[in-house]
DNA sequence: CGGAACGTTGACATATATCAAAGGGAGTGG
DNA sequence: CCACTCCCTTTGATATATGTCAACGTTCCG
């Protein structure tokens, strides 16, 4: 568990004394592809860091329609939030894959955090981050069409790559369309509507999942920016 | 200034003593209204709580619509996540009205959470807070017509009074209408259209700024629950 | 009193969802 | 290897919610 623990972005840089310090708050649990892991308003006892394999966390309406909020892969934790809130889970979670979870007991983990200070500032920094994120997804649902959500989608995962001048710019999207719909907000029709759109207007062109940015310059316009 | 410390939400319950360390962290502004508290990317050197009066954090399209992320009032501090985050503000601040704030300076505030572990358990507790609503936010734009979102709106505002059965429920608005569509996700000539439609089908009567709840039910029923 | 901000209403434009249909691609079983 | 199914994706026709623009009445406040 231990190797977990360092690969997760919450506890990495700790030394192996305190990380064995956090054993006695956690335990590991598998889970099939599939499985729920838990539903929105259930108590919530614990958080949660994937060891191995995927993990979407989002809200549905009654309609049926879905929001997810974030794609927790390796090293990603979540519903840290919920610990400390109403005690709910805000939202569901499913596992896309097989896979192994490390589960958080709150309990034991507050007081962890009680006596370790640093361990506690590393949470802050990651609860401020969550806030940055849904920040931006609040923005791009209330302020942009689609093609400009789209846009930016594009443009993060640019910017992450960091790559240089001249470079060919090619995307292979990590998740299925349909996914990618719903973390934009949409449906897959109107999404795919708005990737003919991109490509017609040259900004990118799209073979399956394989996306390659034509024009940087025309996409950071779409983007508004 | 301790005084205004002790009636914020973030520092209320601790001891004269731990708020007399704060200090060093500590300054105070006073504002106008209208006045910009600051800017979206701005740099974040510090964050606020509201001493006396009232502040809106808000988003803005190139387009000029704006989203409303929260409306803080005494006692509320808000921008504790840029701290952490990228050291930028995620969004523009202003003064709705004059006003006194407390700054909370960087550097200093997080040498005093290194040693005092409370007051980061009270930082986690509020940044999940802050989460907590965001997540909720994100959900109504994205799965919710503003019919349903004005509804909620309601329903929040019913439940927080926790009135005995029978009573008649009477909702002064807090803010103007305009302010109200903003905070909603939309304009106020859609906003006036889904009052109206309220009011048609007798769920609630409008008369200004003053809201009768008529039928609760039928309130539930519309927010889809 | 008069002007500015707010609120409402109507006609209209537009983005997005809905519904229905059809075409691939990957995997499965015969 | 073929036929079959399942799921994803795309496309078209249509409906609907919401934004835009313009006008007007109202309230607020100097």
């Amino acid at each position: 568990m231990i190797r977990y623990l360092k690969k997760s972005k919450l506890f990495s840089g700790f030394d192996d004394e305190s990380l064995e310090g956090m054993l006695t708050a956690v335990s590991m649990k598998s889970v099939t592809k599939g499985e729920i892991i838990f539903y929105e308003k259930d108590p919530a006892p614990a958080f949660f860091i994937v060891g191995t394999g995927k993990v979407k966390i989002f809200k549905i309406s009654p309609e049926g329609k879905e929001q997810i909020l974030m794609i927790a892969s390796e090293g990603d934790s979540f519903a840290e939030a919920a610990l400390f809130g109403g005690g709910k889970y805000p939202a569901t979670s499913q596992a896309m894959t097989d896979g192994k979870l490390l589960v958080i007991h709150r309990d034991r983990f507050i007081s962890i955090i009680e006596r370790d200070p640093a361990i506690a500032l590393n949470l802050i920094a990651r609860l401020s981050h969550l806030l940055h994120k849904l920040n931006k997804l609040v923005e791009e649902l209330s302020l942009s069409d689609i093609n400009t959500r789209l846009a930016h989608y594009f443009i993060n995962i640019v910017e992450e790559k960091n790559l240089s001048e001249n470079d060919p710019i090619l995307i292979t999207l990590s998740e299925k369309k349909t996914v990618l719909a719903s973390q934009l907000g949409t449906i897959p029709e109107t999404l795919s509507r708005s990737f003919k759109k991109l490509s017609k207007e040259k900004v990118i062109a799209v073979n399956g999942a394989d996306v390659t940015v034509v024009d940087l310059d025309k996409l950071y316009k779409f983007a508004g920016e």
